[in-house]
Parts: structure tokens; sequence; C-alpha cells
DNA sequence: GGGCAATAGGTGCATATACTCTCAATTAAG
DNA sequence: CTTAATTGAGAGTATATGCACCTATTGCCC
């Protein structure tokens, strides 16, 4: 049977979703050996960034539900990559990356590079660039974010 | 608090989940009368303009991974807006939309209709026409379409 | 200080997504 | 025709995602 092409869908969100699936796995594939996936990759990279975060302040920082990235945070928390402790505020938890954590993202750094330079080289960095910008623009749609970016 | 800024990734990956959540809520928000999500609504829409299809045909027409689709289709079967049934190959599953399927479909299309020309209107048309071919090239990434998509 | 609104998170539930393993049916080899 | 390889799909498991609802703190106001 020959492989369906993909459906030309003229909605908008179900091409970013599909586009978004096939660039998962690309990474996700490139990531295998760490045992990381790119989302917790993500997160982890943005606590290295950012230093501790509290749940709330980490899940705004990637556009992600708070209930969301709380559960996302199960595997990192499993595995000792990220730590939860109670902030000075007892409603907060802030959220650290350990040790482990550091050394984690180091092993998969030249991983997730390799497969970001392989889509640059295919896609090319300034097109990379423009979808940049667009998916900027779309992130602003979020209802929630709708007042904070500008 | 102020909200954080939303991180400024580097990864393509994590730009465009980001982007496809933000852009999924939009669209699910508006969505929401009908009790039909994005996703499910492409999937009906889908089986709308190609006809039945076996589940492997269906998933690949939205670059989805077989056994994810064929869990898509739970919640849609339950409400009956799809049949599922044997082929004549007994090894396959003929995906039908039904009447109710394409009633469903009709009473979400203007509201489909109204979050994308929200979004076409936020956007503009050419840069969206524009993300449409990057994200294509994007699809061309995926592994399993790697060969099938020129 | 007592009471209450606002804030930070968690839980239950439902869907979305993909991998591995397994089974059934079909087809190809001989 | 019998067997082996191929193909289509389901099940188990794990992560990802978001909503509605609930709990615990904190601040604020009187």
């Amino acid at each position: 049977m020959p492989p369906n092409q993909p459906f030309a869908s003229p909605c908008a969100c179900s091409r970013l979703r599909r586009a978004a699936r096939a660039i998962t796995q690309l990474y996700d594939d490139a990531l295998t050996p760490t045992g990381l996936r790119v989302t917790q990759l993500s997160l982890l990279r943005t606590l290295q960034l950012r230093g501790p975060l509290r749940i709330g302040q980490l899940a705004s920082a990637n556009l992600l539900d708070r209930t969301a990235l709380s559960r996302n945070l199960d595997p990192l928390a499993a595995r000792k990559l990220v730590a939860i402790l109670r902030g000075r505020d007892a409603r907060t938890r802030e959220v650290t990356l350990t040790r482990q954590g550091a050394a984690a993202l180091a092993s998969a750094a030249p991983l997730w590079d390799s497969a970001q330079r392989d889509v640059t080289r295919r896609i090319g960095r300034e097109r990379l660039d423009e979808l940049y910008g667009v998916l900027r623009e779309i992130e602003a749609l979020h209802p929630t974010t709708a007042g904070s970016v500008a």
C-alpha cells in the first residue's frame, strides 16, 4: 500500500500539531541514548538558565498548564534530575536542577545539538528564524499569554 | 507576580510544541460548545474528505502513530461519530464517518471557521502561507515520512 | 485577632501520543 | 499446499496536556 500523502488540512492548528509531532520524533530519536525526551530536556534547560523556579513560573515560562507541568516533573523527580522543595511561602514549591540533572543535560547537549543542526541544515537558518517569528505571534494568541506578550 | 516571559528556547522542537499548545487552546476554546477537540475535528474531516479509511491510512494521513490514532478514535466511536468495521481483508478495520459524525462536523464548522479566521486575521494570510510551507518541510523530517514526501 | 479574598498547588479525570510486544490474517516461497 | 515472511492492528506502559474541583497559605481589612 502506498503511504497516504499527509492530509493538506487548511487548519492552522492541525498543521502545527502535525509538524510538532514530526519534529518531536526527530529530537526524541536523537535523545534516546540519554533516556530524556525533548520535553524533559526543555524543562531542565529552563531550570539551568533561570535557576530554581516555582511550579507556576516554570509552567508559564514554557506556556504549559501548571498542572501539566507538575506531572511532567514526575519522571524527572523520580530520576532525581530535579528536586522539588517547599519555598518560604509554604504554598509554593521550588524546582531545582540537581547535580545529576546538570550532568544529564551535559550529556544530552551534543545529541540535542546534532538534531538541531540537522534541522537547521535541512530547513535553513533564515527560514527557521522566520518560523520563530511567526511562532512567537502564535504563542501570543494563547488566552493566558494574551496580555503578557507584547 | 508578573508572569514569566516565555523562555526563548533555541530548540526548534520546543518552540513548535509550545506554539502548538497555544494555538490548540484557541481552537479548543472555540470548539467547546460542540464537545469536540480540534484533534478530533481533524480526524472527522479527513474521513469526510477521503471517505472510509483503514486505521493505518487514517494515521499516516495525519502523520500520527498508528496506535495513537487508534486510541484517538475511542472517544469518537463512543459518541458514535465514527464507526469502525472489519474490512474485506480481515486484518484491517475501516473507519467511517457516521451520519452523526457528519452532523457534528457540520455544527462545528462555523466555530472552526471563526477560530481560523481569527488566526488568519491576526497573523496574516501571507505569513500563514509561508508558515505552511515551512511546516511541510518539517513534516518531511519525520522518520516515517522521510521517504514518502518528496 | 478573626474572617475572607486571593494565591500556589494538588487530584481526578479525559484525551493525546508513541514505543514495544503480541496476535491474526494474508501473501510469498518452495 | 505448507511454511515462512509480511502486514494490519490491539494491548500494555509511559509520558504529555489541560480542565474542574479541592486544599492549604498568605494577606488584607476591620
